[in-house]
Order: C-alpha cells, then structure tokens, then sequence
DNA sequence: CCAATAAAGTAACGATTGATACTATATCAA
DNA sequence: TTGATATAGTATCAATCGTTACTTTATTGG
C-alpha cells in the first residue's frame, strides 16, 4: 500500500491546487472562497446570526467578522439587530447578491467539470460517497481523544472511529 | 447533481479536517506538516538543494528556508555547501531523523485507518485511483489560461475520451 | 574575457491570520 | 430578584505568511 503512504499529502495537494483554480475565477468578480462560502450558506439560511453562521462554514467567529465587514461594506450582505437577542445580528443577503450567488455556481460548476475531465460517471459516484463518508468519520474523530499508538490489525483494516476507549493520548507539550 | 454543487467545500473541508487530525499527533513530536512533508521528500532526494526541494513540495523558497532554519536548529537536517555551485546548499537529513521519519510515516497510517474507516477495499482503490487524477488534471489545467464560459461540450456527464486511458475499476459498493 | 542576465538563498517589511480578552446582553440557579 | 456563568460580537496584539528586493555566484552572448 505504498500508494497510500503519502495520501494525506496528495489530498491536501488535491485540494490546494482546486480552491485555487476556483479562487482564480472568483477573484475575477472580487471575490474570496471564504465569501463565496458565506454567501452560500446564507443563501439557505436566511436571518442566521454570526456564530452559527461560523459554526456551520467552519470559520472562526473573529475571521467571520471580518469577512462580514467586507461583505457588508460591498453591499452584499446586511446585518440587522436581532428583535429577540439584542447581543445578536440577524443577516440578510441583499438583492446585489442575487447575481453574484449565479455567477459562484457557474464558476463552481466550470471548474468542477475540468477537473472531473476523463472520470466516468460510476467513478465519480462512488469517489463522492466515499468523501462524504470520510468527512462523516473525521468529523465525529473530532470530538474522541487522539490515539499515539497503533493497535495493530492485520494489512491496511482500520479501527473503527466508534471505538471511544480513551488510553490517553500525550498531553501535548508546549 | 445537486450534491456535486458544493464539491470544492467537501473537498477542502475533508482536507482541513484530516491535516489537522495528523497535525495534532505531528505536534507531539514537535514538527509542522511542512516539516513532515519536507522530510519525507528529503529522505527520497538526498543532497538535493533548496529550489528544488521548494519545487517538489510546492512550497515557496522563502517558507522553505524558514522551515529548514527550524530543522536545522533541530539538527534533523544539514546543509552543506554544495562542491560545485557555490549559491547552492545542499541538504541532508541527520542520523537522528531517522526515528523521526518512522514516527511520521506510523502516525500517517494511523490518522489514514481512522479515516477510511468502514471504506471497502475496492472503494479505497476507486477513491485513490480518481484522486491521482483529479491531481493529473489540475496540474495539466495549472498553466492553461482560465475560461471564464462554459464550453458546452459534454462536461459534467460524460468522459473525455482522450484522457479515458485509465482501467475501469468496476466499483462494488459492497 | 566581459558585460548582461539569471538563479540560489535570504533579509526585511507589509499584509493576513489566530489567540486573548473585553463589552454587552442573556440565561440560570438559589 | 440577584449573583454567577455563558454567549454574541468585536478590538487588540502577536505570530505567521507572502512579497519584494538584495547579495552572491553562474551562465550566456558578443
């Protein structure tokens, strides 16, 4: 499984080099990924507050607002005070945003199909269920202690991420 | 293809998840990802210098001599002069990498077992196998000029046949 | 051989990001 | 109620990162 070996560094590589085809386009209308994420989660999740709004892209709350301050001073989004929670800001995208959304999923989808260029269509469903259920394992690892050491099954077999005995992983020095 | 829209997102979130999942164990033993990447490079490409080595990893020169100023410091790597191009520093890991290098490539297999858990075999190969090309693809793609139209030929559905010379791995979704 | 140009490595500086902490408001327990 | 704790949003400061340009050495064209 040597091909294996250096996987996390492909992934990451895989990934690098899409974000930056798509950021290529997209700064061609002025805009950034982590704008073009906001913009589309709220184009589901209208009247959202900032922190679940930066729950749910998975950004931190302080980048969030810094994202928002630019968004918002280019017209894009608008933040309302929150009738119930006076902490909070309810936001709303504004009709100027309408195109722009358009223009990110044509952009998305363009850039999808140069990438997928050559993989069969039976290729792509099974490579997108398994990246949806590797996302599904990391994301509930995220939450279990790490693990230092390997309790060694046979060949490549994996423990499962189900398995929450906690030997306590090295307290992390610093 | 609706769960195809947000792709790029899937993408990059699996990615920011497993890099950090690993970085979490490589930071017990004191090292960065680059850090990590950057050895397992040099323990393939002895006495290479510095463009190169930046080349390879696709990591800009200058993050490159900041990465190996701290290895240095560490004493996992050394830069010797190289004999015939006195601008050029030639490098070499340390006898003390070597444990190290073991320690990175288990924790690599540990973080990848948690994350392709439940994941057949066969899925496993049809993953990597597209994977490797979507990575063939976006390097072919990375200096060709940007479209910014969607040429419609038969992009998201269809294969192009030039670039169909790959097996057809058969995906048994068990 | 001698400019002129390019390449290796790095320093210095500005921009970006992450961590900490602060303000205001909400919630909860007694 | 009231005091204690938690949460939303943000300012501030430190660390990190990318860019530009500089130094030294190679290479190349006349």
């Amino acid at each position: 499984m040597d091909r294996l070996r250096s996987f996390g560094f492909l992934l990451a590589e895989v990934s690098r080099r899409y974000v930056r085809r798509f950021e290529q386009r997209a700064q061609a209308i002025s805009l950034t990924l982590p704008t073009c994420k906001v913009m589309t989660i709220l184009e589901r999740h209208e009247s959202i507050n900032q922190s679940k709004l930066a729950e749910l892209a998975n950004i931190e709350p302080m980048a969030m607002v810094r994202i928002l301050d630019r968004m918002e001073a280019d017209g894009i989004v608008e933040r309302r005070p929150d009738p119930i929670d006076r902490r909070a800001r309810s936001l709303y995208l504004t009709p100027k945003s309408k195109p722009t959304l358009d223009e990110i999923w044509r952009l998305a989808a363009l850039t999808r199909a140069e990438t997928f260029s050559g993989i069969s269509q039976s290729e792509r469903d099974v490579f997108l269920d398994v990246l949806e259920r590797l996302e599904s394992n990391l994301r509930q690892l995220e939450d279990l202690p790490i693990e230092f050491l390997s309790e060694d099954h046979p060949g490549e077999a994996a423990p499962s991420p189900a398995n929450a005995k906690h030997r306590s992983a090295k307290p992390t020095t610093e």
